[in-house]
DNA sequence: CTGTTAGCGCCTTCAT
DNA sequence: ATGAAGGCGCTAACAG
């Protein structure tokens, strides 16, 4: 029954079905598209046809009729930690449960994304792009002219319907947290100038000091590797700090990470929050007072939000900011609570 | 120029851009495929006319003709953790490198996801399925009646190709080393019964105790949940050990977690090693003992084979296996040592 | 309820 | 080097 492996017979169609049942492929089509229209019987004389033969329809065929790819096209610059891993989940959840399926495209170390994004928006209904800012106007023209086009995360293209978390208002919230700690010299650890989520989160950073002195950002990437570098510079005395803002969890990690290492308490010594909520962030001794994003939740928006457009939805587009929670721990200098307390900042406009 | 979102004009087709140049959709879809064979001159008006037309290929209706999706159909059972999104990261670059999309499905969770692989196979050029076991054999014909199929980690299916990573040897080698740290009564935590993964690493494991009685496993998910309970048996005295060999890491840092909160030290009380080598792992105290898999690699591999699958490659189907490499770190009795040691069990039969 | 038929947009021989 | 024309497999009218 199995064919031999390698040894496809020629793949079953709508007439081979259509033959073998004794209908026409009108039928074949309806039994699988409309069951309801057709005859209980004849419908299960296709059905056994179609069990027999192994057909599974050509999904290429069917796009090109339907006028539908039955896709959506979803563009992460990669997929490292929690935060891509969730987004996507969340994503295919909601694309798969309406019958979509997900192409991905990571766009990060390819050459060409152009081109690959012009691919891609021949083969899906709709494209969500994280990181669009990078995709030259020319291009984001092109695709647009062909699917609906949606953004994740902050970005600059005002006319571009996009779904967001919530920094501005979070950041402020965790500073203050600090400022009442008794913390005076915070630094914020991040280049609010390479990303917009940086530069919002750094932004409610300032706007916590109330008009009192801030400390410049101590430029560093969004990575472990830069924790050393600039755990070092607080270690020389280079800088001054007894509070150090990262812009994500990774970062404030591998700086902790080094500042025990070289002897410092964590948070007596100097307090360090990130952002993220990474799993790590819960078994680091001291925990590590951070913020959560809705992710999951993220992704599920705007899978949704995308379905609408494909079908047809008008409704407005709008700028969609997702609440983030800010996740109390230790190392902002909080005893270790038997419970964790969260607080919610709400800001979407939804 | 850009039109306006949402009132997108009428496409652009291989029509549209050929009349424009005043040549034939012959010519259009040469300058696509095989520009050397067009003249400069033509293919430049060619070019140009389908940059005024902001013209992208119809994806279904160039697969319907040639003959291929250029696609590949990759299937996981979930994203959490950082094993899936390597996975994925090692096969989507090696895919989107031969021009080929991936589209992702996610098992589980799903409720039919037989109706899912079906419609998948009709979209894609090949699948490649992790938790083959979980599929039903009639649904697995029908799609490889349709396309080449790869399974990924360990089944039971002999006539399926798959790839997977070492187990067996690997939790052999870390075994005797916390029998060489002088433990003596170790315990293996995971079900070996539900998963032929944890199975290979328990075999490993009672394999390394040449001969001397083994405790029986003590059965739990892989998942964080489990690790208070489990650890909750070792403190009550339930479970008598001296060493913990968990079947992952999440399981192992929840386990370790509990057992310092309640105040046992490890490693001298007792010694707590995972597998997978998370990123939590080196940032616990102490530093978790683990195996490190070649998870990207896998991806990239699978990818690669699926590859020559598709363009018709013979070459016959094999069961692959990476290599795997023991991560020392604390958590096993080994001293805070300057650079992590590591050992590679090259098991492969390529 | 079921069959007939005309495309969907592109690629690919076969001519020229 | 380019054009003309058939067909890929399916869906959606339109008949019957």
């Amino acid at each position: 029954m199995a064919p031999e492996p390698g040894t496809r017979s020629p793949r079953a169609t709508v007439y081979t079905v259509a033959e073998r049942a004794g209908v026409s492929v009108a039928t074949v089509s309806r039994v699988l598209q409309e069951p309801h229209r057709v005859k209980e019987a004849t419908r299960a004389r296709v059905l056994v046809a179609i069990d027999e033969l192994d057909y599974v329809p050509h999904g290429a065929a069917r796009s090109l009729a339907y006028h539908r790819h039955e896709a959506h096209g979803l563009v992460l610059p990669e997929l490292s930690g929690p935060y891509y891993s969730e987004l996507l989940m969340g994503y295919e959840s909601v694309a798969a449960a309406a019958g979509y399926s997900v192409v991905l495209l990571l766009s990060e170390g390819k050459d060409d994304v152009g081109a690959a994004l012009r691919r891609l928006a021949g083969k899906v209904d709709g494209i969500v792009i994280m990181g669009a800012a990078d995709v030259p106007e020319r291009t984001l023209t092109a695709l647009r002219a062909r699917v609906p086009v949606l953004g994740l995360t902050r970005n600059d293209r005002a006319d571009l319907e996009s779904f967001a978390t919530e920094n501005r208002s979070s950041a402020e919230e965790l500073t203050r947290h600090l400022l009442d700690h008794g913390r005076r010299r915070l630094v914020f650890v991040g280049s609010p100038d390479l990303a917009i989520d940086v530069r919002e989160r750094y932004e409610g950073f300032v706007a916590a000091h109330d008009g009192r002195p801030v400390a410049p950002p101590l430029p560093a990437d969004l990575r472990e590797t830069e924790g050393g570098r600039v755990a070092d510079l607080v270690l020389s005395g280079e800088v001054e700090a007894d509070a150090l803002m990262c812009a994500n969890d990774e970062l404030a990690l591998a700086v902790m990470d080094r500042l025990v290492d070289r002897g410092l308490d964590v948070p007596s010594d100097i307090a360090v929050v990130g952002w993220d909520d990474v799993m790590t962030a819960r078994y680091v001794r001291p925990g590590l007072t951070t913020v959560a994003q809705p992710v999951r939740d993220l992704g599920a928006r705007a899978a949704a939000r995308m379905h609408d457009l494909i079908v047809g939805s008008t409704g407005d587009p709008d700028q969609h900011t997702l609440p983030t929670t800010v996740v109390i721990r230790q190392s902002c200098g909080c005893p270790p609570a038997g419970t964790e307390a969260q607080h919610t900042a709400a800001d979407t406009k939804e």
